[in-house]
DNA sequence: AAGAGGCCCTGATAGC
DNA sequence: TGCTATCAGGGCCTCT
C-alpha cells in the first residue's frame, strides 16, 4: 500500500500522539504476518515509553524507553489507526467496539495506551512487525538498502554508475530497495513521466543529463507527496484517519488511454507491465 | 553477479 | 446469482 511519502504521514501523525506514552498493553491477534510475531512480543512492549517514532524508506521505527526498537513495515495493504478509548470500556472490554475508522477484519496487533489505542490492519499479511534488539542491529537491519532519494549518497554519479553497464530497464532500478529506497510502484511511473524517460529503457543507455533528472525528481515527487498527505488510492489514511490528496496530482499513474498532461503533446498515457507491475507512461513525451 | 519470475495473501471488480 | 480471472502503494527467494 504506501510508499515512503504515506510511511512518512503515518510516521507525523503518529508522533502528534504517542510520543513519552507508554505502552500499557498489547493484543496480537494474529501471528503470522509477513515475518512472524514473536512470542516475546507482548512482554518486550508492555511498559514500554515510546521515546520517538522515526521513518527509513518504507519502514516505521518506534524507539522504545529500552534499547529496543520496534520495526513496523505496511507491505501492501497494512494500515495504522489511533482510536480513542472508550473510557468505561478501557481494560474491560478488548472485543472490537464499533469505530468507522476501523475495519472489522484483519486487526492483528493491538497496542493499548492510556487513553487510546493503535491497530494494525492488514487484510494480505505482505506487512510485519519486528523488534530489532539496537542501534547496531538496526543499521544492520538496513545496512543492504539503498539511500533514500534525500540522502547526499544519492546524487548523478552514484545513479550514472550504477546504471551505466546494466540491461535491467530503469523503472526496475527505481523499484530496486537496495539502488534506492522508499520509491514505489506509483511514484516510480511519475519519476520518469516527470523525467521524460521511457520506463523499458535499459540503464546502461541513461545518460548523465537523464540521471540528473531522476535524481531531481524523485525527491521532487516524493516531496510533494508528502505535502499533500500522501496518495489516497484505495482509501489510504493517516493514523488519524485523515485522507492525503496527491492522487490529484498523478500525471500518468492510473490515467490510461487519457491525454498526457505537458502542454502540446499530443501523446497519451499507456499501460504496460513490466516484471508485473503496472507502468504507465505517455508513448509521445517519454524517450 | 545480474535479472526475471514466482510467491506470500485477501479483497474488489470485471466478465461471463 | 455465482463462478473464474485479474489486479492491487511490497519485497524476498529461487532459478537460470
Amino acid at each position: 500500500m504506501p510508499e515512503l511519502p504515506e510511511v512518512e504521514i503515518v510516521r507525523q501523525s503518529l508522533n502528534k500522539k504517542i510520543i513519552q506514552k507508554t505502552i500499557k498493553k498489547v493484543i496480537v491477534r494474529n501471528r503470522n504476518l509477513r515475518i512472524k510475531v514473536p512470542i516475546k512480543f507482548k512482554k518486550i512492549l508492555e511498559n514500554q515509553k515510546i521515546l520517538n517514532v522515526d521513518r527509513f524508506s518504507k519502514y516505521l521505527i518506534l524507539f522504545l524507553s529500552g534499547r529496543n526498537k520496534l520495526l513496523i513495515h505496511l507491505g501492501m495493504s497494512g494500515t495504522i489507526h489511533l482510536l480513542e478509548q472508550n473510557k468505561k470500556n478501557f481494560f474491560t472490554n478488548m472485543s472490537f467496539y464499533s469505530s468507522p475508522e476501523l475495519p472489522n477484519k484483519h486487526n492483528h496487533i493491538e497496542i493499548f495506551f492510556d487513553k487510546f489505542r493503535l491497530v494494525y490492519n492488514d487484510p494480505r499479511r505482505f506487512g510485519f512487525f519486528e523488534i530489532i534488539k539496537d542501534q547496531q542491529s538496526l543499521e544492520k537491519r538496513f545496512k543492504k538498502l539503498g539511500p533514500e532519494p534525500f540522502n547526499s549518497r544519492f546524487n548523478i554519479n552514484y545513479i550514472y554508475n550504477k546504471l551505466k553497464d546494466k540491461k535491467k530497464n530503469v523503472k526496475n532500478f527505481l523499484l530496486d530497495q537496495n539502488f534506492i529506497s522508499g520509491i514505489g510502484n506509483i511514484y516510480a511511473s511519475e519519476i520518469l513521466y516527470l523525467s521524460k524517460i521511457n520506463p523499458s529503457k535499459e540503464g546502461r543507455s541513461i545518460n548523465k543529463t537523464e540521471c540528473k533528472k531522476i535524481f531531481k525528481n524523485s525527491k521532487l515527487v516524493l516531496l510533494n507527496a508528502i505535502k499533500k498527505g500522501g496518495s489516497s488510492i484505495r482509501d489510504f489514511k493517516d493514523a488519524l484517519g485523515k485522507k492525503g490528496s496527491f492522487q490529484k496530482n498523478f500525471k500518468v499513474y492510473g490515467r490510461e488511454g487519457l491525454k498526457c498532461k505537458r502542454i502540446d503533446c499530443k501523446g497519451s498515457i499507456q499501460k504496460k507491465n513490466i516484471s508485473n507491475r503496472s507502468t504507465f507512461f505517455c508513448n509521445f513525451c517519454q524517450k
